[in-house]
DNA sequence: ACCTGAACACCGTTCAAGT
DNA sequence: ACCTGAACACCGTTCAAGT
């Protein structure tokens, strides 16, 4: 009697940066990226648009943290481990990333200025190299390679259908329908004769281009 | 005296599908694809916004237009060409055509739908490689690889400095001023020791990796 | 120190009205 | 048939005002 019993049962936790980010993040996988606006993040936060910039300087500072979370999830292989190992493990790490995160690879190509959370992982690839025995210019050559490779896998990843067997199939044939076998047999040929038939692994599809580059890498490096 | 002159010089072109997707993809060039609104793209046509209406469906269609013709430009190989140059001239047109069109990129990611004009290229891609004898699966496998090369090279070019020696060489100074030689050694080495010293070619970098891919492509053929 | 209301300059798009 | 004005539901962001 002596004390009010607080308005309401759960008290507003205070707004911090990482609330917002980690706010921001779930709504990016939930929705999208493209529905990511302050407005929505702040009715999902129960504050208004403006609160926001409180704990963030404006949007641009925002997508700058969720690409410094997106980054900082890619594995980075222990020291000591072979150059190889290591190259593919965080080129797997960071593929199934960009598939957790459809919106990473969007916001990679967007976020040009370098933080230290994105620094580190060219870092780390050009040190495996470089260790390894590959010159400064095949470090070079052979990360651009990679990372082409790894970036481009991804966003055709996200672009094209996934989900149950059953799911894919039954987009498989809407795409079929836009595709006259006569006008485009080897689109048809794979389509029936394979993806249906056997259906499609993006982790298997992902490791073979990555065993091919990693090969012609090594014999690069044995040829040096 | 009899006919009352025009009230202006240049007499107002008749609006066309052709011409509004003709002056986005100038404005694109010119200021980005962000900057390329309905309004904006009205206002350079001399016409009211809501204009366009009339010719595009809305400012998805106007985008998948912008895709057909980008994806347009990338060469077609003559008939009967080695597989090999087939594909690596493919290659080399679609990386300059990303790299003329800095927007593209971003909208082939978007523009998931299929259309006559972007089903042609995989079904070109996917022809070569079943005449030169891979199999349905290892078509598969290299048309994958290949173009996830081409794509994630296209978009780190894009995000990347570059013009002449003396601009890149000015950008790469700000960078470094980003990254304290102690905790970032390698990517240190690269800039300082081979980028400022050396520059950069974009095309040249693109080849290492594309003949690497189709080298290692070469030999699975020859394997199989 | 943090949050808000009102306001500004933008968006894409619909619809009834004009020619 | 094509173009327009007014309107609607959205944006990001600033700024003075509240607590």
């Amino acid at each position: 009697m002596a004390t009010r019993p607080k308005p309401i049962a759960t008290p507003r936790l205070p707004l911090t940066r990482d609330r917002v980010l980690l706010s921001a993040l779930e709504l990016a996988d939930r929705d999208g990226i493209e529905s990511l606006s302050m407005r929505k993040l702040g009715r999902r936060l129960g504050v208004e648009a403006m609160s926001l910039y409180n704990h963030v300087a404006d949007k641009d500072d925002l997508l700058d943290g969720l690409a410094d979370i997106a980054v900082g999830e890619i594995e980075v292989p222990s020291i000591g481990e072979d150059w190889r190992a290591a190259l593919r493990r965080r080129a797997i790490s960071a593929r199934e990333m960009l598939a957790r995160h459809p919106w990473a690879a969007g916001l990679m190509e967007s976020r040009t200025n370098p933080s230290p959370a994105r620094s580190r992982y060219p870092e780390a690839v050009l040190g495996s190299l470089r260790q390894a025995g590959f010159s400064v210019e095949m470090a070079i050559h052979a990360f651009f390679t990679l990372d082409s490779y790894i970036y481009g896998f991804a966003v055709q990843e996200r672009n094209l259908p996934s989900g149950t067997p059953e799911q894919l199939a039954s987009v498989a044939q809407d795409i079929l329908r836009a595709l006259p076998p006569a006008e485009y047999p080897y689109l048809n040929e794979v389509i029936v004769g394979h993806v249906l038939k056997l259906g499609f692994d993006y982790a298997d599809e992902f490791e073979f281009g990555l065993d091919l580059i990693l090969d012609g890498l090594g014999e690069i490096r044995a040829g040096a």
